[in-house]
DNA sequence: ACATTGACCTGAGAGC
DNA sequence: TGCTCTCAGGTCAATG
């Protein structure tokens, strides 16, 4: 679930929270989330350094240390962070550590242990590397970029935007409330849609996204007249009062209101 | 080259 | 009470 408005507010919570301590060392519970990388690499890097500022690109978080690489998490589907001034009992599931010297300690947590976490030379090589496109809320992604990104696609629109190659940040959830407000049915194929449609699509990503964000990832925060509220409280459309839909599309379960996304 | 499907992973909830 | 099945959803390998 942590799309680009929730690893927004982790970073937030992160920058808040965690920078300019010295870690006293980090602590890998469960090595099956480092990708490309050791355990033992891992907490040598960590050890004595300090998270200095942070970055986000898509889903992924971007913490640099101090005269040294940058640590990268990703947050699967169940993972975030949490802080204790104390280094007392970690939450369930918890999976790294960051034990600061000044004994507080920031825990990344993972339940469904899809998330991973790892290290980066910098941001734009791994980016690079896996041949990410642009962040969502990128000022760059104007409507032109969003069109070129998308030309010569002919799967559903709904998978064009959960896919991090066209543009990192969007998943499952508001790729739902970004389709609802364009008014397109999320199976509708990327080349179906008319240059007023896919403006309408461009806009709603942005205009969602930023709310979202805003709103600090917490969807009982957006306004009313929003989708997701709704998908997940009275099932009913904000727009129109009809019972709201499911359909699978790319095996993901898609919400939408069968009259206002035709 | 692109699109879709299945696997991975764990816990909650449904149905019997 | 307890068993089995299904689902959630981000990503990637395998398949079409």
């Amino acid at each position: 679930m942590p799309e680009l408005p929730d690893v927004a507010r982790f970073k937030s919570y992160l920058d808040a929270t965690s920078l300019h301590q010295p870690i006293g060392r980090a602590v890998v519970h469960d090595r099956d989330l480092l990708e490309d990388v050791s355990a033992e690499r891992l907490r040598r890097t960590l050890r004595g350094r300090s998270f200095e500022s942070t970055d986000r690109w898509g889903k992924f978080l971007f913490v640099e240390l101090d005269a040294g690489p940058w640590l990268v998490m990703h947050f699967g589907m169940t993972g975030y962070l949490d802080y204790s001034e104390t280094s007392r009992e970690v939450p369930h599931h918890t999976r790294v550590t960051y034990q600061f010297e000044g004994g507080a300690r920031l825990a990344y947590v993972c339940q469904r242990r899809l998330g991973r976490v790892t290290l980066a030379d910098d941001l734009q090589s791994f980016v690079r590397s896996r041949d990410m496109g642009p962040d969502a809320l990128d000022e760059q992604l104007d409507f032109e970029a969003f069109r070129r990104r998308l030309a010569g696609r002919g799967g559903a629109v709904k998978s064009a935007l959960m896919n991090q190659q066209i543009v990192a940040g969007i998943g499952n959830v508001y790729s739902d409330e970004i389709l609802f407000q364009a008014r397109v049915h999320p199976k509708r194929p990327v080349n179906a849609l008319g240059d007023g449609q896919l403006r309408s699509v461009h806009r709603a990503l942005r205009k969602v996204l930023r709310k979202a964000v805003d709103c600090n990832g917490e969807i009982e925060r957006l306004p009313r007249s929003y989708f997701l509220p709704h998908r997940e409280g009275d099932g009913l459309c904000p727009r129109c009062r009809r019972e709201l839909e499911q359909v699978k599309v790319s095996g993901r379960t898609a919400h939408l209101c069968p009259r206002c996304q035709p």
